[in-house]
DNA sequence: GTGAAAGCGCTAACAG
DNA sequence: CTGTTAGCGCTTTCAC
């Protein structure tokens, strides 16, 4: 099928080799009348270059790659991770470039992919996305200077390019919504521990309450995993102290809480008030009606690209730190609608 | 960082550059100490060999292509997609590949990213989920020769390996128990409509009704398209024709199906019984308690890389084609608790 | 068991 | 504007 060579074609136009690469790769300096022969000839052919010596002439592969690394293990449990593939995916398609895919399951999959990730000459850069502290696959990747965007702030950022949303203020604005319905014993179901993500969700909670006068109050403070199920023992778990609404640092989870929630017999939003974050699709079914922060998580894996085409064109210094707005998103289970 | 060759190590261990690519690729015959030695400075020096070159000259690539045509939408919608993705990924991981993600998002896209696909000196082999009728990409595909996997059969078989589940009889089985459950007006919700899994599904249903002397109602047929929102319409189409059990394509569908059902002010599975397809994790929770079709969704996209790696070893011919088995797990929603 | 040499198919100066 | 000429970094005969 397509063993054919620039060569091939080249002679069937009866140019060199070099003119029919010219015309290939658009370049100017290509009398009209032979750019158009040449043409001809890659239709008729259905000639296309070979990936492999083009990466290897031209030192560019024009592809990417979206590591998740083990602590990221909710990829196939959380809606989130496909929507940030899809945007980051639309991105690649846009640009030209090719999406690798690599899904770190275990140690030894670490071992074995991270010399493929860190060697220019399969890709020419790489999108992580942030997990918990201690992972080390982010670290090495860091260091290896490799054009490297993480998606969501790093533990230490040290002069790495990141995209982010703010979630301390997200969290506070949600907390302060809940607090300006006259909610009083507010907790919150945290993400993943040793996270990025779930400290800052954490900090802007807490921020909103000690704003308000009060003080921390460490039993309506329980960890979840940023699952359905994680969320609902966290909610359990917050129960016997008796909260009047909860913030949970997910989606997922926050319909993990109001399922706990009924299941002890209580009301959403009567007896407790629920705010989530991602607004998912799922969070505005009517089940669910949850208010929550709004994060763009389509453009957050659009933008990551393009911070990373940046990165690749124009050098990976000085780093590169995009923070996307976040919206609150008022349905029911916050309440807000019934005060009126 | 990594801008070491060959030639480099080869100096450096005092060898020549043959004798270095041998030891890199374990080949027998190099001396023991002489293998030492080099692996040594391999070693030292952090060398990893270029993916461009090491392409271009074994004309091996060591990656594929897990593609997901326009028609197929739901990719972030769905939790079986990236489940499925896991499976795929990790036995990429296991074998040694590298998996190059394409979602096809519009006619342009298919246009740009075909090229990439059809050629062999980016791929080796591809992996395609099965769309719907008039699916062009697919068909384009399958006759570029290139090693391909079509996950679910697709609508011309053509030769062509795949690997899919029997739905049909699935479909007969997950019927035939509402059926012995004393059921008599059984509706379906079906899939995307054109497509070979949506198609198996309702023929595997009108078997069962048929073989116990029903005669076919196509009030009780409603389209879906496997998406939580696509049941929940479809259902409440179906309600006017009163049926007392209904079975969806896919467990979202189902889930949506019962969010109408119960929306109307009827129960399941009191009023109306309802199984679903997938065995999702979503299916077992405690509001759900869905009954349905439990595929090996990782498996399936696991296997998948086996026969293609298989494909790729060992030529395309003869088409490989892999049945996997499906088990009905019983929950509370299709009322069989209730008989005992 | 090891080295020399010839590519793999393309890009990119450099001449002309 | 076009052709010639070197590579890019590796694999793989083929001698020795």
């Amino acid at each position: 099928m397509s063993n054919l060579t620039l060569e091939d074609v080249a002679k069937q136009a009866g140019v060199s080799r070099s003119t029919v690469s010219r015309v290939i790769n658009n370049h100017p300096n290509v009398r009209e009348d032979v750019r158009k022969r040449v043409l001809q000839v890659v239709e008729n052919t259905g000639f296309h270059p070979n990936a492999a010596a083009r990466t290897l002439a031209s030192q560019r592969s024009w592809m990417i790659g979206l590591v998740l690394p083990r602590s990221v293990n909710s990829f196939f449990l959380d809606p989130y991770f496909p929507h940030f593939t899809q945007g980051i995916a639309q991105a690649c398609n846009q640009h030209n470039y090719t999406l690798g895919l690599f899904l770190i399951g275990t140690k030894d999959d670490e071992e074995k992919i991270f010399p493929r990730l860190s060697r220019k000459s399969l890709l020419e850069g790489i999108i992580v996305q942030s997990g918990q502290f201690g992972d080390q696959l982010t670290d090495r990747l860091m260091d290896s200077n490799m054009p490297l965007v993480i998606a969501g702030r790093p533990f230490h950022s040290n002069n790495a390019s990141y995209i982010d949303v703010d979630n301390v203020s997200a969290a506070y604005n949600a907390t302060s919504h809940l607090l300006r319905l006259g909610r009083s014993r507010i907790g919150t179901i945290t993400g993943l521990a040793n996270s990025p993500v779930s400290i800052d969700r954490k900090e802007g909670y807490l921020k909103a309450l000690l704003g308000r006068g009060f003080t921390q109050d460490e039993t309506l403070v329980a960890a979840g995993d940023f699952t359905e199920i994680g969320g609902y023992y966290a909610m359990q778990q917050l129960l016997p102290a008796k909260p009047d609404a909860v913030f949970a640092a997910s989606d997922l989870m926050a319909i993990g809480a109001m399922r706990a929630i009924r299941n002890s017999g209580l009301r959403v939003p009567d007896d407790i008030a629920v705010v989530g974050f991602d607004d998912l699709p799922i969070a505005k079914l009517p089940d669910h009606q949850l208010t929550t922060v709004r994060q763009p998580v389509y453009q957050f894996g659009f933008q990551a690209v393009e911070i990373l085409m940046d990165l690749i064109e124009n050098g990976i210094k000085p780093a590169r730190r995009i923070i996307l707005d976040t919206e609150l998103i008022v349905r029911n289970s916050c309440g807000a609608s019934q005060r009126k």
